[in-house]
Parts: structure tokens; sequence; C-alpha cells
DNA sequence: AATGAATGAGCATTCATTCAT
DNA sequence: TATGAATGAATGCTCATTCAT
């Protein structure tokens, strides 16, 4: 007994990890849009754990069940945004790779702080999804983490060649911080000189990769 | 956080905010010092909403019912917990403050970095208490991001009086920014080139205040 | 993220398999023996999977939150409807050996009959506990049922102590198969020659014992 | 079982029962016997509740949508599966009472115990089927034991012409339970001498019949 | 007719908070 | 006053069944 069912208990079966469901038809992909936004906007406003399925199906305006046909759990759900979010911002990294050639280190510092600043809709979201307290070795916020430094050190080698490998790791990591910095002064309700706190630290950034 | 629920925000009633009560005896005296302290493990650990009043209590080896006599509710508990944190980090502030006139700028930003990072322990409490997501006005929080950046604010102008207080205003900003990215730093699991970022950070840091 | 909580993952701690919660107040006493009776009752009613918590605790008068605050869970209530109901068997059973010297065949056939079928009220939860379609390995009933039958083999033994070790375990199997088929002669609603069978199917283990 | 909620069962109202559609085309006769055969699979190792409609669609290979087309819910399948199921064994006995007449006592036993214990594929599904507790007034389970238990009394009848009716009632329901018996010994997981009981068990049948 | 997405009542379980002892 | 059992609203999730396509 004890669950008649959990047969994996008999046969450990791969018991594969639950996943996204893909909506087949238009209804379901507006459906899936509709539910990732708001559950984009619920994490971005609670944080994980405050966040209730059950709130983020009615901003939805879905049924639970309906939420719950797309994303099997909680867990599932908060990957998923992960990841249509990791998208956005790796497209957005690889589009300066692109061009890092034609960059100077000003113009090339601007253009990484906008990479998580530009779309105010997912600022929040980001904070939410790259705090470093997620750490659950495995779990997506990690490896997102991971992967933008990864993006940020390889434009800064192909920006500058003849910078040692290791330095440019360093400072992908400094740079990255400084993302999420300007993130989080962008973020904050309204404090005394938020406007020139964010130009300040703009600039302060693009003294850092000038003098690099 | 803070419980966006409890209407005692929303409608600032009668029904005063419940608020910690005193001890009297020193029984009293150490046994909320060891509620206190598994509060702030417990938060950092897992974070406000994961946390539970009856672990709190349980690693405080204190029955449930003594850890409402002294903070009647979560939030209660959570707020004395940001001011006990913020008791340590403004006595640390007054510190530098009465020897600022000794300081250089490198010297300056290394005491002020270390304000937050000094303490391994209560490290992560501060990411947790810091955040600036909690955001519930009159919540504690955002009120003590406030009264720091204030002292620093006053640390700046007493260091080099000629400095226009606007402009001591918005470096306070990003000098607590930095101070917080620092304490991200230090706190994310381990990542390649960690010891490195970190002393990279200060070093700008130390920079930027040289050159200010 | 996938649950900050669950520090199983990162710590694999023994993560004490819950149990029972052994009341302290005499309020406490008298309720768990409500919902251990209400318990029995529904799982007999209904089995395993169809009984609901809710009900369960509804029939003992209790609220939910009082059910789980003794049970953790459902398996657990399981658990311990089948440890108390092991300890009436076990115990008859044990009554029987200690007289075993003094029976006849047909005299231990009846005796070893009662044991099952004596307490109408728990005849219907015999049938739920000691159904064979449980084993989930190391689960409670499977467990059961080898204990009783080991008792059985061992009253066979000091019967007759000639009789080989081998024989006296199979006939232990038959003869508690035999014992849990009056119970359901007795379970099921009502057919014709209800009463005549359980009496012929008494009279053929009697036989089955005075002809070993 | 038979979802004891289902008003049905309570009020006859108007609203005749649902029946399993009769498949018109061959595709749908063999689609129906897959359905069944699914079912059975499911109910048999999963119990009623715990097997879902789900499962049994995808075991079947078939959508959900068609397993509802031909059993318009889980009580009419679980009812197909026990009419198909008593076809199988009515059909048994109905060979045995051809024959009675050539068969000695130990014949006819190891003849009726066979019927359910045959096929080992549908052993486990008796068990769940034949189960007492089903009961619930006009479902099928308790119909089939009625109408297996009066086949049995007819053979005994054609077999013994002389026994008087009620015993040979009597008779029918001693066999019936000890034919389930096997089957219980049968099926449950590995116990120390399976075999042997085994084979106990029919000698002991087999001289009930003998000695009748 | 065939399909599988949609639905929502229902379930096991948790946990902040209260209150009898 | 101190304690921990009691409480029940709220949460994550399931699944029989329906119905739009």
């Amino acid at each position: 007994m004890a669950s008649q069912k959990s047969s994996s208990a008999t046969t450990p079966q791969a018991t594969r990890a639950p996943t996204a469901k893909e909506p087949k038809r238009k209804r379901g992909i507006a459906r899936v849009a509709k539910l990732l936004d708001a559950g984009a906007a619920v994490f971005a406003e609670q944080g994980y754990r405050a966040a209730t399925m059950t709130e983020i199906a009615a901003r939805a305006e879905a049924p639970i069940g309906s939420l719950y046909q797309f994303f099997p759990n909680k867990d599932v759900l908060a990957d998923a945004l992960v990841a249509r979010y990791a998208e956005h911002v790796e497209a957005a990294l690889d589009r300066i790779r692109a061009q890092v050639a034609d960059l100077d280190g000003s113009q090339l510092a601007d253009r990484l702080l906008d990479v998580l600043v530009a779309h105010a809709a997912e600022r929040s979201l980001a904070l939410s999804l790259l705090d470093a307290r997620w750490e659950q070795p495995g779990v997506r916020p990690g490896v997102l983490r991971e992967s933008l430094r990864k993006r940020i050190t390889e434009i800064l080698t192909l920006w500058r060649p003849q910078l040692p490998e290791e330095q440019a790791e360093v400072m992908s990591v400094v740079l990255f911080q400084a993302m999420k910095s300007l993130v989080q002064l962008h973020e904050e309700k309204r404090y005394p000189g938020k406007a020139e706190a964010i130009a300040h630290w703009r600039g302060w950034v693009q003294r850092y990769l000038a003098d690099a």
C-alpha cells in the first residue's frame, strides 16, 4: 500500500522528470503564453514560494486545471519561465557578440547593461530569476547565471583577443554583477537620487571597460 | 513580504500593529536572543515564506507558545530581525564616521565594504533582509535601506566637506549598491573566478572613492 | 529552485519516516482512539484509496488538523491501524499458544478460526488489512501476515512436537487462509445458505486438524 | 466501488443508467477489446480507485475520448470488465457441467479449482472483481458471485442427484470460497511454503468432494 | 465520429495562530 | 506565565468527465 500507485518504488523506472507540455492547437498556444506571463508577474511580485498556482491561474484567467495541463507542477512552471527569459537574454548577448568588433569600451558597457535593463516588464522577473539564493544544484537559475557569464566571457575575449582567458572570466563576473546591480537600482521603489545614481552607475561601468 | 495580506499595511487602523514584547527578566532576554538567532538562521536559509514558525521555535529549543509570547506573529519577528541587524550595521557605520577624517579613499572603501561582508553568519541574512523586493510601504527593509544610505551620505559629507549634498547622495546610492553586490558575490555558491572577482570588485570600489 | 525546503536533496539525512505521535494529555488519548476508530471504519468500508482523510476526521468529529497532528499522513494512519489490529490478533494467538497442550484438533481449529472472526467490528477491517494486494515491500500488511503465519506455525509445533517444521509451515499457510476465508464468508452481505456454510467451513477445518 | 456517490445507485431515477456502447464496425470491436484488456490490467494492478481512465486509455493506445465513447464512465467500464470475466468463467463452469457425469470427486474438485486459477493473467483481476467488499446493491460483483454459486449448485446437483438442494447450496458456498482462496494463495507475492500450500489446498478440496 | 484540451470539484497536506491547561 | 495541542483556511495537485474542433 502506501500508495499502490507509485510503481516507482517497485520499478525504479526512469520516472522522467515532468516537463512543460507543448500546446498543440492555437487556443493552447495563446493560453500558454498567458500563463507564462501571469507566472512571470506573480513570481516577480511575490517570489517563488509566495506565488501560488491558484493566483497565477486566476491572473491568466485560466482554470487551475488548465495551468496544470501545461505545467505539471510549480517547479516546471518556474523552469519554463527561466527558459523563456534565458532565450531573450542569450539572444541579446549573441547580438552584442556579433557586433563586438565595432564597439569601444563605453559602448560595450552600455550594450551589456541594457541587456538586463531593457525590457522594464522583465526586470523584476530577472531579479527573481537570477537571485543567487536559489541554488539547488542543477536547478535552472544557477545554470542560467553560468551560461550568461560564459557568454560575457566570450564577448570579452572576442573584443580584446589579447585578454587572458582567466582575466576575461573574472571581468565577466564583475560585469554580470554590475548588470544585475543596475536592475536592482532600477527596481527599487523610489529613493532620493535614483535617476542620477543609475546614470552614475552606467558611467562607472563604462570606465571599467574603457580602462580594461 | 511582510505579509502582503495583513490589512494593517493597507488600512492604518486603530488597532496598532503588534510589536515584539520586551523581555523583562534575564531568562527572557536570553530566550529572545536565542529566538532571534534561530529566526535569522531559518530566514537566511529558507527565505521568509518558507521559514516556519515551528522550525524557528524548534531550532531555538523553545516551545512555539514561547515564540509567540515575544513575537506575536511572523512579521513582527521579521521586523525584529531587521531591527537587530540594523543596529549592528548602523553601529559599524557610526564607527566609520568617527574615524573618517583619518581615512583615504581606498581605506574608506574597504571599511564600507566590510560593513556588510564582515560577519559571514549575517551575510545571507543581509541578502534576505536588504532585498529590494520586500517593498511594502512602511515595512522595515525599505526603512533600513533608507537609513543606511543616509548614514553613508553623512560619512561622505564628513569625509569630503566640499562635496555637494546632492552628489554625496548619489554616491551613497552607488556605494551601498556596491556593498550589497559584494555580499552577493560572496554568497553565490561557487563559480569560476570567485575569489579573484571579489578582489577585483574591492579594487574597483577603492578606485571609485579614490577618484572622487 | 525545486523546493528550497527539502534539504533532504542536499543533505541526505536519515529523513526518519514520520510516525504517529503519542498523545500526551488525556484529551489527546481519547481523541486518538476516536481517530483510529474512525479510520478503521472508513478504511474497512471504502478501502485504503477511497478513504479520505477528510471523512475520517469528520467521522471522528475532529478537525482535519487534529488528525494530522497525530498521524502526519495517510500511510502512517494505516500503519497505526495495522499495528493496533496486530496487537489484538497476536495477543489472541499467544493465548492459544499458552493453552495448546490441552486442546484437541477440533478445539484448536475452533480457537484459531475465532481469532479473526471474534470481534465483528474488526472483521471488515481485517479483510482490508490482510488483503494480499497491498504488497509494497516492507509495508505493514505483508509484515503482519508473515508474523501471524509464524505464530501459527509455532502453535502447531508446540501442539504436535513431532510435526516436521516444514509441514507445520505449510499447514499454517493453509490454516491462515482458512481463517481469512471464514471472515470473508462472514462479511459478505447475505446469501442463501450463509449460516450453514459458515458452520460447514468450521467443521471442515476441524477435520483438517483432527486428521493431522 | 461503483462510485458510492453516483446518485443513480441510490435514487433509481428515470435517467437510465448509462451502459457500454456496442461497437458496430470491426475497427470498433478491436478497439473495445484493447480497452477492456487495458482496463483489466490497470484495475488488477492498482485497484478500482487508483486506476485512472487516462492510464487505461494510454495503455490501450487509445485517446481518452475514445474510451469514453464506448464506456461513458468508469463504473460502466468496471461493469463491462466484470461481464466479460463472467462470460469466461461461466462458460468454464458450463463446460464442467456438461461433463460432470464422468468425474469423480477429486476430478471435479480439480476442475472447479482450475476455473479461477487457470488464466494467470486473470487471477489478479478475479481477486479485484470478486472482492466481497464491493457490495453496493445491484452492482456487478455481487451479482456475479451469485450467478457463479448458482452454477456450482447446479453442477453439484447434476453430479449427485440425490444431494438435497439445500446441501448443494451450502457446498457451493464452501467450494466457491475455496476456489477464491486458492487464487489468493496464488496471488500473494511469495512466502515460505507457497508451492506446497497450494498443492495442499487442492488436496484438501479434493477430499472435501470425495467425502461428499 | 474521433480527439485531446479544458474544466473544477475534490484530495492530501501544511502552517500561522490561538487557547485550554 | 508557559506550553503545545488544536484549528481550519489555504496550498499544490489529480482526475473523471465534457465538449470544441
